[in-house]
This record gives C-alpha cells, structure tokens and sequence, in this order.
DNA sequence: TTTAAAATTTAGACTTAACTAAAAAAATAT
DNA sequence: ATATTTTTTTAGTTAAGTCTAAATTTTAAA
C-alpha cells in the first residue's frame, strides 16, 4: 500500500512527463511546492520500490508499475470530480481540492461501483479523459474547434489549458460538456464561426474556436 | 485543522461515554488498538486544544468543544454510509472501512451537498441517527418491537447490537430500514407478533421483536 | 577550458504519532 | 494497613516526511 505522500509524487511525475521524458527534481519541487532535498529523498524511496527510474543528478521518469500507480489515482480523482460535479451539483471550479483528498481513498470496490453509478463516464468535467482500471486512456480523436470544416461536428470536451475564463463564458451561455457541436458556417472575412449546439445557433468568435476542444468522430 | 489521528481519538472518546462519563486511558487504547502510552500523550495534545476534560490517572471526558468536532465526524461516517449503500449498492456489512477514510475528507459545503443528495437521511443504513450539522441528533422514540401494542405502528431503524444475523433475515425478506410496520396482533401463547409490512402481512417470532428497534411516534 | 552559476544531493534537525520499558500512582486483596 | 496487582504516566526510541544549510555535480558563460 502506498502512502498518499508517494501517490503524490507520482501523480506529479505522469503530469510533469506530459511535456518533458525526463523529468527534474526542481520542477517536481515546484509543482508540489516542496523543497528540492525532500523531492531527492522521495524519489530514492520511489526508485526503491521501483515505481520510477532514478539516477543522481540525471533526472527522473516513471516506470511501467509507477505510470500505473499513477493513472489509477488519475482515474480516481477525475470520477470524483465527475461525481461532485453532476451528482453534488459543484461548480467546475470548486472541485479539484475535493478531489484531491478523495482520490486517496483506497478501495477498488468502491472506484468500481463509482464508475458505474456515474454511468462509466469518458471525460471528466474538465474535459480530460478518465483513465480505465488497467489504466488505459481512450485515445481522443481531440481537435480544436477552428480545425474543423462546414458541417463537421464534434462533441465539447473542454477549453485549452489557461483558458479557465471561457469556462465561465460557456457557462454562461448555458452550454455543457458533452453538448454536440455542429459547424453550420465560417465566415471567411473574420473567422468567426457559426454553430448549432442544442438547437440554438451561436456565433463563436475565431478566439474562442482556438480554444474550444471538441472530440470528434472520423 | 485536526489530524485523522485526533478525529480518530475524539470519535473513539464519543463512543466509549456512551457506556460510562470518566473513559479510561485503557479503554481508549483498546477501543484503537494502540498503546495506554500512545493514548496518554494524545490525551495531553487534546487536552491542549480543549477539546478533552483530562486529568492525570483520573480518566477522560470530552469537552462541548471535543464533543462537537466528534459528532460532525460521526455525521460525515453516517452520511458516507448512507451514499455508499442507497447510492452504491454496497451491502451494509462492506461500508464501515470506507466511511472511516471518507469521514476524514474536509470540506463543509461537500457534507452539506451530500446530505441534500441524499435527501438529508435521519439514520444511516445501520439505523443509527445521523448529527445535523450542529451536532445535534435528533432524539428518537426508539422502542423494541416487543414493547409495542396492537395497532400502534413504527419505522424500523435497526437491530439490536450483536444480532446483525437478523439485518441477514430482514434482507432476505426484503424488509429494509425506513419500512413502516404496523402490529396487527400479539398471540399471547407465545408473544409472536403479526405485523403488516409494506401491505404484507408477516409473523415474527418473539426473539425477533426483541431484537428489532423502531421509531415510533407518540 | 577554466570559472561562475544553477541544480541536485547529503547531512543533520524537526514534527507527528506511534512504540517499549521502566517508574509512579491507584485500586484491590490479604 | 500493608502488600500486591493493575492502571497510567514518563522517558527514551523509531519511522515517515518534511525542512535548512552545506557540499557536490552539472551546466552555462567568459
């Protein structure tokens, strides 16, 4: 069993390898806000126990056992969040500390009958993709919004990183993940798009498709 | 804040002055299976932030204060249970493990939205009454089924402790807590009661009446 | 390519919450 | 009323996970 210090860090490192193999002890420090030394003394303990392949001053990745580890607390925090947000009625925002306290509870049982009282949901609110119990993540066929062509559709998975505000834009415009989206026109002189979601017709300007992240299916 | 381990100890302290005002060192340790030494320096640490009465080799109590932190844990325990088998599916002997770990989760507005969710329950699915958010359990007329008359009626709210074979017999009747019960007939010869159920009418021996608590409302 | 700066690790200290063993106090029995 | 047993506390140790400060290694710059 491993302690929720440990399922921290690797939690970090599967996010921090997102954008770099290697990952460095620096940056996990920063991501965690933990001091260098402690991150060192964490990662010979993980080394130890084989969930990552560590070597002094070398920088650090996962290995097989540890990715697992990792996305199994992925999958556990993002059903939650799933839970809180349509179950309890959170808001997007609220729910990522929530989460982050529940997605250390131990008991495959209860992840289990979670996931399919949610209806064995893909995405989580955010739009991120909710790992299976083998840890496998449903590749997306993700696009943005402004890639798409007329009359291609797509389906609303989330925002681009740092684009939290366009959240609360579509929440305003009562518009949901999950809500197809059909591209009815572009106009060429601005770029702006013209979409059918819910049976409404909206104008979405060239910014907003840039950040728009749809799945799609072709 | 408090730790897990001191929401552990004042949860502990509540429970054990159910039985008796002044807990002991030892009762403590066994109820947590640790060591009396342990429990002396936690006693000494709670004593501390007032949330504990404790006088050297003179035994426990806890405070309003101590008193209050206990039962908003034994409020979220209740609650968890109550999610975990109404929601879940979970059987009521699998729950307690895991509402030990969600007990621990902070976050106010999460509790209040799961007791809304769940219909803001009065008791959990072991029957026992669950705190409003003040602490405040809501005192109830709790009798045996053997004590009632004819006619009078009743809501089942559990069993007696030790007799959780009868929550297997209930189950297999199909009778679940928060079934209201009316008592048709007592045969005198030999204190076997006749009882409507859900528009069904069943014969319970008198070990069960004895065995079966309800809420009554006189 | 030597030197300066930045990153990383080591060494040692601290905190929490447990433990063991020994000492002290209280309860019980003779 | 004293001796014995039981309960409780004290004192000192341990493990996990953090920290600071100093030492070491790597990287970047002159």
């Amino acid at each position: 069993m491993n302690s929720q210090s440990e399922e921290d860090y690797l939690k970090a490192l599967y996010h921090l390898q997102m954008e770099s193999i290697r990952v460095t002890t620096n940056s996990i420090a920063d991501y965690l806000k933990m001091k260098p030394s402690s991150v060192t003394d964490m990662l010979k303990k993980l080394a130890e126990k084989n969930y990552v392949n560590y070597q002094k001053y070398k920088g650090t990745s996962l290995s097989k056992k540890g990715k697992l580890v990792a996305l199994q607390i992925i999958r556990k925090h993002r059903l939650w969040e799933t839970f809180l947000v349509e179950k309890l009625g959170f808001g997007w925002g609220q729910v990522h500390l929530i989460a982050e306290q529940l997605e250390h509870i131990k008991s495959e049982e209860l992840i289990e009958k979670l996931d399919a009282f949610l209806g064995n949901p893909k995405y989580d609110p955010h739009g991120d993709p909710i790992p299976n119990k083998n840890g496998r993540i449903e590749k997306m066929n993700q696009k943005l919004l402004i890639e798409l062509k007329q009359n291609q559709k797509g389906i609303i998975t989330g925002v681009k990183r740092g684009t939290a505000s366009l959240l609360s834009y579509l929440d305003k415009e009562n518009i949901k993940l999950g809500d197809a989206v059909k591209v009815l026109e572009i106009i060429e002189f601005d770029g702006t798009f013209i979409v059918e979601i819910n049976k409404r017709k909206l104008t979405f300007s060239e910014k907003i498709c840039q950040n728009l992240l749809l799945e799609t299916y072709d």
